[in-house]
DNA sequence: GGGCTACCATGACGGACGTCATGAAGGAGG
DNA sequence: CCTCCTTCATGACGTCCGTCATGGTAGCCC
């Protein structure tokens, strides 16, 4: 709640790329939007826009990843699918909850400057690899395969992601929740089956 | 190969979107990429630039859902999994010999405008919409089921337009050779069985 | 207190943007 | 020949952008 001007101003970065995409989001709207002292900026990003995107993308990466974590704890009696549905919830609720203006702020970087900036490319996919660590960790905490829970993990965002972008371009949360339903028996087929009976998680 | 001016212009916008996003890529930009006369633009599009990149985005729509038509038709003993494949390969083909710097112009669109104008939200859904008919009528013909085959067309369009941004963000095609590899059991796994043996493809 | 550093304020600069006004070629039809 | 209409050309306007220069405040340390 009470943040430093220099948190507020990246995640107001990162909010306003979800919105408008990188190009169109200005330092002043950042500040603006942050509450912050314009003269601020070059004092704490003195490499300028990018850098300022850069931390905002890093950070994003970050709260995907937290967000993983506290979902699959979260997760009474939890298999691949219902990670995977609690995930796609997530965007759920915030879309039917404020709306489509928000999509993914790694998608929209990636969209914007794969081709311009090598920083933010490799800063966008830095985050997307925090963001996929413990999507593949929980798979394998479940009883995934090793190699394939990477695999699978690779799957689960990539489906989310153009999920989201279906889900914003139709104002509908309908691809999210077909994917889910589509995704879900994969996913828990994954897991080597067990004799049926009482077999505790134990390895 | 002889196009007209306009058709030039709409054209180049759509691959300048592809690169730079909706925000940055400029109409000077449009009119110097596509060798036409800038004086036309007021003329041709007197709507502004919002006429102009919804005219793309309709155009890019097109030719995903050309491509899929084409894609299919060439296709020898073709089930999903292999559909879904060759869409795959199309774009695996293009960040191999052209690089990444170019993306999917729709997720650009949505990206960068889906908050902003509700007209290039529309038209990107459209769009989407144009591409998804094929790949579903493509799964129904190979044996899907009605209501199924739209599911598993949204989830090929995500999981695919997901990979892209994977690897442009990665600078590599493993994401689109991951979601295939997982996917195509799948998919293939959706078309009812038929009693081994030799049975024809007459319905 | 003097000096140093961290932080904030403000205004200006050069450039790029989308848009519009104005006008010139150049063929079609009277 | 003269007019109409499509197409193209060019310059200007106002706005916003990212960046920088300059200067002000506040607190800490010697």
């Amino acid at each position: 709640m009470t943040r430093t001007p220099r948190e507020r101003m990246v995640l107001s970065a990162a909010q306003l790329v979800r919105i408008h995409g990188v190009g169109a989001t200005g330092m002043r709207d950042v500040v603006a939007h942050a509450e912050a002292p314009r003269g601020s900026l070059q004092h704490y990003f003195p490499g300028g826009k990018d850098q300022l995107i850069a931390e905002a993308v890093e950070w994003a990466g970050d709260y995907a990843a937290r967000r993983v974590a506290r979902v699959t704890a979260k997760l009474e009696d939890p298999t691949p699918g219902k990670l995977f549905e609690a995930m796609a919830a997530q965007w759920r609720d915030e879309f039917t909850a404020q709306g489509y203006d928000a999509g993914c702020p790694l998608v929209a970087t990636v969209a914007d400057t794969a081709a311009t900036s090598d920083d933010l490319r490799r800063a966008a996919g830095k985050a997307f690899d925090g963001w996929q660590r413990p999507v593949a960790a929980a798979l394998s905490e479940l009883g995934v395969p090793g190699a394939r829970s990477e695999s699978l993990a690779v799957l689960m965002l990539s489906a989310l992601e153009g999920a989201i972008v279906l889900a914003r371009a139709h104002q509908d949360v309908a691809p999210l929740d077909t994917v889910v339903a589509e995704l879900r028996p994969l996913l828990d087929g994954a897991v080597p089956k067990r004799r049926s009976g009482a077999v505790s998680t134990v390895d």
